[in-house]
DNA sequence: TAGAATAGTGACTGATTACTATCTTTTGAG
DNA sequence: CTCAAAAGATAGTAATCAGTCACTATTCTA
């Protein structure tokens, strides 16, 4: 029962969205075959290709699956939040904590960006970026319209800043190869980053 | 005359490991084979194998001659800065030149970082970084001993953040697909970086 | 300049891979 | 309960790849 072997064809590409994800936070993603990943799912590997047209519409799936998640994600923590450098911190906050849920995004996303012709996939990934980088430019530019950052800061390397930040956390989690470490490291990773934009020190942390 | 095509066994490992980095640049490093890299040198594929025992070498031959390069570029450039801030700005700077100089350097690390199982390639890659990360804490220890940072700052996390402000810049020029616009980008980030740990502002950048 | 040592060629092999037919089983609507 | 449509199994195929090997061309040394 726990275990249909006959699923309607939207959960199971669920399924394998989901298993390619979980695969990557363990194995190279780009050593991963259909085989392994069908396997993995307790199905057959020519089952695969009765969901998914192509092994990269796989991945393509896989990346919608994540740019989804991952703006809801840091758009819920933002929601609420007046104070322009709260939502900033709330947002890095619930970012690290999707990655430190879904350790294999890292990897997924990063063994996209590898390709340098884009592909559907990889072009997902440059979009969910972009993005992410204009939500925090305006939330940035709100933060230097209250006079809340440094004369003179650049906002375009602060939201770089921002995503070097958690890539930053990232890098250190896989060379340690300890991925839930970097939810205690991200506060102090923050703190770090908001003393490099705002106008002065306030109180202590 | 230009190009030899029998060459001493030095002189063939060092151009295959040439050749490899260079691919990097254009191509994802995982799809790359070592016909592909033969034919870039104008040699037969075969003939790779008796300079190297697999492919598995010719990667790890390529992180040992980063490895090398990027830390005696990275110490140069700090040798002789008396002041430990300064020194730290030399090393962000000459690594982010080193980087635009060889584009393919971190699309190849990142693809040897991407290996959950330890290799001996990315064995060397997580090497590399932990050394870099020792010289990182010296310095910023050796800042503080002269009062230069913030009170109470996580210095683990400022070398941490160090690191990730320069991967910052590289998924960047991953995303817009230009990498020498990092060089150009470089003096902010690290402005914003110095701002970050120091103890307070000083003079107007 | 002979000839040994070194470097490269070309043809090959076994293993692996994405993808595809054809057949079988399961599911769910009327 | 029936039966058509959906989902999976089985067994392929052609292509690709790392690595091998016997042979040839080049280079260096004595």
């Amino acid at each position: 029962m726990s275990q249909r072997q006959h699923l309607p064809a939207d959960e199971r590409r669920e399924r394998t969205v989901e298993a390619l994800i979980e695969l990557c936070g363990r194995e190279e993603p780009a050593t991963l075959t259909t085989g392994r990943i069908a396997s993995r799912m307790g199905v057959t590997q020519g089952a695969l290709f009765r969901h998914f047209a192509s092994k990269e519409a796989i991945w393509e799936a896989a990346v919608a699956w994540i740019a989804e998640r991952v703006m809801a994600r840091v758009a819920a923590a933002a929601e609420g939040v007046e104070e322009p450098l709260a939502a900033l911190e709330a947002m890095f906050l619930a970012h690290v904590a999707f990655i430190a849920e879904h350790p294999g995004v890292p990897r997924l996303l990063m063994g996209q960006l590898q390709h340098p012709h884009p592909t559907a996939a990889s072009r997902l990934v440059r979009g969910l970026l972009e993005r992410y980088r204009r939500r925090l430019l305006s939330l940035l530019e709100e933060a230097g319209r209250r006079g809340q950052l440094r004369a003179g800061l650049d906002l375009d390397a602060a939201a770089t800043q921002f995503i070097g930040c958690v890539q930053g956390l990232v890098l250190l989690s896989m060379i340690a190869d300890d991925v839930s470490g970097i939810v205690d490291r991200a506060p102090a990773a923050f703190e770090l980053y908001r003393h490099g934009i705002r106008a002065d020190a306030g109180g202590v942390a």
